[in-house]
DNA sequence: CGACCGGCGGCAAGCGGTTGCCATCTGTTG
DNA sequence: CAACAGATGGCAACCGCTTGCCGCCGGTCG
């Protein structure tokens, strides 16, 4: 390497592109000038710079991003690790990141981690010394682990509050709340959640605050999981619900909901005349299945926006907030999964009533 | 900057991540040995280098990827550029490719067109010069630009043919005959092709065959469109396809399909009593729709897995054969969107028979 | 009118690895 | 035993850009 010629760019052939060296002997300034030209605006005299510029208009030249990266250590890149990209909700996050990571002049280097914590950090760990920030979709990483690339890099972690780390969560109480709120209002008086993933911080949170919100409401709450968070997790949550399923039940995602509504019908169970059932995320298949999906929606694009919009001015030298800030407002979308409950009289005869008093 | 202080780690303040030097220092070799003991597995005696590599585990040694990859040029990056994350097409490809490209050693580097050129060509720019190679997912760019890409970096593209650049291709005819037997099969006399964007190879590309297809059958083929690739693209389909719809219709995708279905249904027509539906990917929410979408299915995993091996086969120096190769196999996946044509008795007594000669 | 100051360029030392070439050293070969 | 080849490690020149510091120059101030 250190023989490579470097002539002149000899009969025109672009041998190599042309570095800010080329520009400057053909503009006749120092290759700093060039440099300063370029980055720093204002630094080198108007007409000196326009020319320079021209120059390096003509030969067709472009900053090497890895080049100014050594010194200076911004590649304008961001992590953005979810736990899987298969699974729509995703789709909406990436987009609105990608968005405004285009917007701030980044790019996107996208991580997925398949459900895997190993994977997740094997990943990162790649990815870490060469971004600028990252951004935690629905990371399954340890809090210590996170806390730990947080002190590397500026991070933003979605839906999970860790002690110290920025982070942008949906509100899962208000969400909890008016789930509990429209099945209590449709004679609902117990309800089981389907867990999610352990190792999910918003599955811990959200069963958490449907507890809180059906005790408020005066309902009996029951959980069943865990189960992985996919539509087949959804089915195999339908076999343990087993033959007398309950009356309302509450899925960590809408794509363990549609797994288990779309077993539990094939069982023979009718949805929502037996069985309400509530989803979580607002996916696009809620809004296609049969029943259409009630689930609780958030703003997904925007969060995966504001997480970028954070990152990037924690980079830009932001004091960064550390703690969840105000979380993201919710709302319940009322469809058909959810139905006034049958007349008791013909539930359950076969269970004692004891364990119903409260 | 060039005044940094370079202390020796004073006081086990760990101020700067150690550095080849470091490590050289601490072992008592020269840097270029440090650097050979990791990168040049053979060149340098396997005592020294164990000692070396014992050294630099204890002073927590990580090789900066930027570092290296300047003189170098490799970075460990590819690019992906898809046209919409939103696509549920694009996550399976998606996945694909990160998985592949983590076996490899390799982090994606994700860039969402947002079905727009400007865009894509912008991103990809900004993209080039640090990604060691490119996979052009449903590109809207076109053909010169893309064999520009490939003339800087190993670029596959997906699902479109371009002269001299290596691509991976489903088999659109065997797709689109398989369609048209099924239909034919049903007594489907005739059907209309609902467009996908202009730009997409891939609508041009399904179109022809399926009008080829349909010649050898003996169908009767329409085109309506274009529409965006979208649900909402579909709905627009379904108004344009007037207040008598043909009695099949085959979609551009699976989105297009659903959309269409909804806002046919929505209008108070039957699917697939009166109007046959095929789409096209196979995406989840296929199967989630009522009824149930028949649809030309890929295998998008395998897709994007074998675009990350072909860019990483070049990368290491392999000839890359430049032509479609053969086509990916595809299936016709048959669910409750297709039946059989309604007795004609009842259909369109408006229209003359004369153009259905043959 | 000399000291001072701001504007503008250039110099050169990095950033942290990589690698061609060379010097040693050791074990072979004739 | 001398010539030689292979193994091994070091030297130093890069990769292309950034930036602290300095010097030069013309203008301003006291």
């Amino acid at each position: 390497m250190a023989d490579r010629k470097r002539e002149p760019a000899a009969r025109d052939v672009p041998s190599r592109p042309p570095t800010i060296y080329d520009v400057a002997a053909a503009a006749g300034v120092a290759a700093s000038t060039v440099s300063r030209a370029f980055s720093r605006p204002g630094r080198v005299n108007a007409a000196t710079a326009e020319r320079i510029r021209q120059v390096a208009a003509d030969l067709g030249y472009r900053m090497n991003p890895l080049a100014s990266a050594l010194p200076t250590g911004r590649t304008s890149l961001l992590a953005l690790v979810v736990s899987d990209v298969t699974n729509p909700v995703y789709a909406e996050i990436i987009r609105g990141a990608e968005a405004a990571a285009a917007e701030a002049g980044l790019v996107v280097l996208l991580l997925d981690a398949h459900e895997s914590d190993r994977r997740e950090r094997d990943g990162l760990e790649r990815a870490l010394p060469i971004v600028e920030g990252v951004i935690l979709a629905g990371t399954r990483m340890s809090d210590s682990a996170i806390r730990m690339t947080a002190k590397q890099r500026p991070t933003v972690v979605l839906n999970r509050q860790v002690a110290d780390v920025p982070s942008l969560v949906q509100d899962n109480a208000l969400g909890m709340r008016l789930v509990v709120r429209h099945l209590a209002e449709h004679d609902h008086r117990a309800l089981t959640y389907v867990a999610g993933p352990e190792a999910s911080w918003a599955d811990g949170m959200r069963w958490r605050r449907l507890r809180e919100a059906a005790a408020e409401a005066g309902l009996r709450v029951q959980r069943t999981g865990p189960f992985p968070p996919t539509i087949a997790g959804g089915q195999e949550a339908a076999t343990a619900l087993g033959p007398e399923p309950p009356t309302a039940v509450v899925a960590y995602n809408d794509q363990v909901a549609i797994g288990l509504m779309l077993a539990l019908q094939a069982a023979g169970h009718s949805v929502p005349e037996e069985i309400s059932v509530v989803g979580h995320d607002n996916i696009l298949p809620a809004q296609l299945v049969t029943p259409r999906l009630t689930t609780v929606a958030a703003p997904l694009r925007v969060q995966g926006r504001d997480a970028v919009n954070a990152v990037v001015a924690a980079r830009a030298g932001a004091p960064s907030r550390t703690g969840p800030g105000v979380p993201l407002p919710v709302r319940l979308v009322v469809r058909d999964s959810t139905a006034r409950r049958r007349h008791p009289l013909s539930a359950r005869p076969a269970r004692t009533a004891t364990t119903d008093a409260r």
